[in-house]
DNA sequence: TTGTAGGCGTTATCAT
DNA sequence: ATGATAACGCCTACAA
């Protein structure tokens, strides 16, 4: 800047003027536009963001991007979903991967360093540092898939599993199945958790312990392992509630190698929505999960902080209808 | 920072030597480092990079990922490759998502301000804004997917698309093949065009231009539709090649639903070794795309030119071995 | 309408 | 071993 100033005969302030839209003669703008384009100049953000306290830039943090990415379609769609929205406000989305504890560390210190104006987190476990920083640091934040338990006053964006759960099982029960399993997945997380708690409450006499597979992730490979394990322990079921549909999907693979056809033999049912769902053969009947209007309902409830508002709704959940198709 | 130098009655240089390992007495680290925490001091990173033109972050900029974040599971593959390596570096790896032409605009700024030393590219198109950016600024960069053809000089990792769609061929021939398709993808693109034109090659007298079925996307549903094309105009096809995995996995729901059976009538294989080639029934003979390796290296890349070394080699392939399955 | 000058939080070069 | 002090590139009162 200090160059281009010097070249027109002005001063820097006049420069930065016409950068941001203050008093100046219409000749002067011309000139010193000129000059820009000429010397190929270049604002520096990282000076603007020191001075202004301000990046224009908000951080999406994904956890446990490995199965995510590989498994569930989901992190891409609320990505762009948030995408979407801040795009649109004229900010910046930076999405920071953390995989292993020195990312954890690192993008700790990423988030509270000015390069970012505020942070989208998406299933951060109990004890991240990350929500120790966003806590201390006030900074501007939304979280999705997991409430920030340890620090209640983050706002929080996600779903009713436990609700979901019922009415798809409900929905199972009301097809006339009796014996109704579960492939229940991540038990370690609430979703995983709430999805399980609905299920059993919805079958009420029905439940019986016996019929839940427990399997670690929500992925295709589990769902086989899932649903032989169920075959063998009760080969008359003809109800399954999946976790997932990437689970679900492989349920199917399972029971097409025992012979069961769906849904004529046993009725299935999956989660999410995602692009598994409609790929199977028979297509799923499943929980729609509004994985793009999470990212962009999360990156408002940030952006609406950043203008200044005081976010009242600090808990915020989407609606998940059921999408009903042929597996049950 | 000046605040913590006042508490200690120490001036902010000692201060910012016990940050960068500068020499200061013990006592007076002991001191500093306390007061450090006492008072939750975050260094502040924008101010850092200002003075240092260094931020220690490097760009991921992922282009058109709608399609790729939910048919192509290699993005995701080849990102966490690139985090993997910045990681170990000790670089944060901040992902830029570009769908529209603002993106496109903000991201050019964004990676010009100062807040990243350099970027990985993946699958940018001709005429990106970005590639012109990266040129003018000589910002270290990387790309991965297409050969930025009018910046020579930047470096790019990748593989031989038409050597691969070569050998898959003529394994394709070798299993006594001779009504031989392809499902051609993405013909916009360099990858769509080398996949068609190794096969074309192998193929020799074999090749018969109505055996190609030209689709727009390397997706699922691109799969069903062009393998249904396909054995409309020849019935006695035995034997398709699909541009990616996933549409091999349409190709054979195309199949299934015409009563061909695969291999035995007709062999099938797909390219890039994804999910998709082992969730198929049967699985599937494909071209194993090395994703986590071409993040990684095109992260070695950017960090070896950051770290002053001239990169020599500009044009880098990586291998892709044949992976023999089931479906061929 | 334009120039001047101070400061945002760091690091680095001098002295001391 | 430590303290001044001058940048880094930008914005913004305040003055002119």
């Amino acid at each position: 800047m200090h160059d281009i100033a010097a070249a027109v005969g002005m001063s820097r302030g006049t420069v930065s003027r016409v950068l941001n839209g203050g008093y100046v003669s219409a000749e002067a703008r011309a000139a010193i536009e000129a000059a820009m384009t000429d010397l190929g100049y270049v604002p520096n953000n990282a000076a603007r963001a020191l001075k202004m306290r301000r990046s224009q830039a908000v951080a999406f943090v994904a956890h446990e991007p490995h199965s995510l990415f590989l498994d569930d379609p989901n992190i891409g769609s609320i990505m762009l979903g948030a995408n979407a929205a801040l795009s649109l406000a004229d900010h910046q989305m930076v999405s920071l991967v953390v995989e292993s504890a020195r990312d954890n560390e690192r993008v700790a210190r990423y988030l509270s360093g000015g390069f970012v104006d505020g942070a989208i987190v998406v299933s951060a476990r109990t004890n991240d540092p990350i929500i120790k920083v966003i806590s201390d640091l006030a900074l501007p934040a939304a979280f999705i898939g997991h409430p920030p338990d340890l620090a209640q006053h983050i706002p929080f964006v996600g779903i009713d599993n436990v609700g979901s759960a019922v009415a798809i099982t409900e929905h199972l029960v009301s097809t006339g199945r009796r014996r109704i399993g579960m492939i229940a997945a991540a038990l370690d997380r609430d979703s995983g958790i709430d999805r399980l708690n609905g299920f059993r409450d919805a079958l009420g006499p029905l439940f019986d312990e016996e019929l839940i597979a427990d399997v670690p992730h929500y992925d295709y490979g589990s769902g086989v392992k899932g649903m032989r394990d169920l075959l063998e322990r009760e080969p008359g079921i003809d109800g399954v509630f999946a976790a997932s549909d990437a689970i679900a999907a492989g349920a199917l693979e399972a029971l097409r190698e025992a012979g069961r056809s769906v849904p004529g033999d046993v009725g299935l049912v999956g989660f999410d929505d995602s692009t598994w769902a409609v790929r199977c053969q028979p297509q799923l009947t499943t929980v729609h999960q509004p994985a793009k209007e999470l990212g962009s309902c999360a990156a408002q409830v940030v952006l609406r902080q950043l203008s200044g508002e005081t976010v009242e709704t600090t808990r915020q959940l989407l609606p998940t209808p059921l999408v009903l198709r042929d597996s049950a």
